[in-house]
RNA sequence: CGCGGGGUGGAGCAGUCUGGUAGCUCGUCGGGCUCAUAACCCGAAGGUCAUAGGUUCGAAUCCUAUCCCCGCAACCA
């Protein structure tokens, strides 16, 4: 029975613009595996935005300013933006090393954007959305820091030395945060899919929303690292404003300029960010958004964290993983792979080498890596390496039916987001596929030389391979590469619509198998 | 009574929105195959889905209460 291949239903759009970004991080040390699953995740939607046919504008980059980095160069006998210059170089590396395709890289130091911010300030303040008051705070003396009331310790003293503190008014500008509370309530009740997961919406409602949103400071005066505001040198932008405003500032756009590339990305598709910086993204920039008149960005996505030993994995709890080691022993793909496949998206997931192995092992090795090897031994073993065209191919339906389903689950799951339940679908092949083999028994059709089922049936396994090297691609691009090329298959699957005019036709110029380099070799333990 | 998340076979998780034979990976035990990276495939054991009530013909899933774990200033993925 044939049934309807429902690959068909697939629909390119090349027309269409996705903007999608990361945070931009804080280089006042190097990353670690936390950033860099916060930006693998973003490559991975890019790289499939892409295979869709969309016009992809990646962006990530670096939030430069701030009292801690003007701290971290002066304990570094350097000046900040030499301190910041190494990070950002160190960053960029790490960047290439894991394959991250970010078509921009923004500096909050950039000029345009510095300009641009302090454009928008004016902006903004002339509108009277920024207006000038006074600001409370307490101040530690040995410390010269201010902390708001709630940082201050259980005895109302320094979080720090836990010595005492003076209360200190002293001007500064606010942000009118509580006129869009109306806005935000109703933009919320109205966009159930703004932000997600859902869990986080509840959050940002009960926790802030449906409290009350009051204004928020946004200059700083007691350090001098950070965007003067124009009109007043002696304050600061505040760095979250300075760092918010990159995902627009980078399209050319200063508060009143729109720009082609701006008309073009914003609102942005996606910003990927980590649970904690949600309410910067969903309550703050929004009602920036609104105060410039512009719209608002048509989703942010929170995902989890890396927990290790129990742990967020964080600079300040100290319990980073340096990835660049990582990478070194088992390469960009396998990290890749780890973090996006054991750390379901939008939850916390745990971290440790040996889950890492053991991944490794049994995912990579055993099941892709082997079913790789044990195909193309066949063919090398049975045919000397080379699948003709000259013989009657027929593809079994089962095979076929069960790759176009694959397929379009994957598609249904990465259009939501759901990228670690898509990485498991292509599982299912790479599983099917290695019973499919134990049932067919290639190794019986050869010995009684059923030379024409055999073929038939080891072209449909290189088409599955074929398929889920294309799947896999926007996960582990090294790997589908390696084993594109093992196969010698023509590179005619760059997107989703090639896949369909390709897959499972008569091969034209036969199958041929390269070498057998095996992907990944087996990690014995200790 | 601040807010949110979580508690599912030995381990880690999915399923909960849209009630209807409890699923995945690893581990354990038994078997099979030989194309393959001692990989692969099949089968079995093991769960009163935190606890107690309720709604329902039927609850891991909905409602109520209780217990336990995690996070919740700023910088931060």
């Amino acid at each position: 029975m044939y049934e309807k291949n429902k690959f068909e239903r697939i629909i390119l759009e090349p027309e269409k613009f996705f903007y999608l970004t990361t945070p931009i991080y804080y280089p006042s040390k190097n990353l670690h595996v936390g950033h860099c699953y916060s930006t693998i995740s973003a490559d991975v939607i890019a790289r499939y935005k892409r295979m869709m046919g969309y016009k992809v504008k990646f962006l990530t980059g670096t939030d430069e300013h701030g009292q801690k980095i003007e701290s971290s160069a002066f304990e570094n006998n350097t000046d900040p933006k030499k301190y910041v210059d190494k990070i950002v170089k160190n960053i960029k590396t790490l960047w290439n090393r894991l394959n991250i395709s970010y078509d921009v890289f923004m500096r909050t130091t950039d000029e345009n954007h510095v300009k641009s911010v302090q454009k928008i300030f004016e902006i903004l303040y002339k509108k009277d959305d920024i207006y000038k008051s006074k600001y409370k705070g307490f101040y530690c003396t040995p410390c010269e820091s201010f902390f708001t009331k709630t940082q201050l310790n259980s005895d109302k003293k320094c979080p720090d030395c836990g010595r005492d503190v003076f209360e200190i008014e002293e001007e500064a500008y606010f942000f009118r945060l509580s006129k869009y509370e109306n806005d935000i309530k109703s933009f919320f009740a109205k966009n159930k899919n703004f932000l997600e997961p859902e869990s986080r919406l509840n959050e940002m409602i009960n926790n802030f929303i449906n409290i009350g949103l009051e204004d928020i400071c946004v200059s700083r005066s007691s350090f001098t690292w950070g965007i003067n505001i124009t009109f007043d040198k002696k304050h600061l932008v505040y760095v979250w404003l300075d760092a918010l405003l990159n995902y627009i500032t980078v399209l050319g756009f200063d508060g009143e300029k729109f720009s082609k590339e701006f008309e073009n990305f914003w609102p942005a598709d996606l910003h990927i960010v980590g649970k904690e910086i949600v309410r910067f993204h969903t309550i703050i920039w929004p009602a920036v958004l609104m105060a410039l008149n512009i719209e608002l960005p048509k989703k942010v996505f929170a995902h989890g964290w890396v927990i290790i030993g129990g742990n967020k994995m964080s600079k300040s709890v100290g319990n980073v993983i340096e990835p660049n080691a990582l990478i070194d022993v088992y390469s960009a793909d396998v990290l890749r792979y780890f973090l996006i496949r054991e750390i379901n998206f939008g939850q916390d997931g745990n971290f440790s080498e040996e889950i890492l192995v053991n991944r490794f092992n049994f995912d990579l090795a055993n099941d892709l890596g082997n079913l790789v090897s044990r195909v193309s031994g066949m063919i090398k073993k049975y045919f000397n390496g080379f699948i003709n065209n000259n013989f009657e191919y027929k593809n079994n339906l089962n095979i076929k039916n069960f790759c176009f389903e694959i397929i379009n689950n994957y598609i249904d799951l990465m259009n939501n987001y759901k990228i670690s339940n898509a990485l498991s679908e292509i599982f299912k092949l790479i599983s099917f596929c290695n019973k499919f083999i134990e049932n067919i028994k290639p190794w019986i059709l050869f010995k009684e030389n059923e030379f024409d089922i055999l073929k038939s049936f080891l072209i449909d396994m290189c088409e599955s391979i074929k398929v889920i090297s294309f799947l896999i691609r926007p996960f582990m691009p090294d790997t589908s590469n390696k084993i594109l090329n093992n196969f010698d298959f023509e590179n005619d699957i760059v997107n989703f619509d090639s896949a369909k005019n390709s897959l499972f036709k008569k091969l034209d110029s036969g199958i041929k198998v390269n070498n057998c380099e095996v992907l990944f070799k087996r990690i014995e333990s200790k």
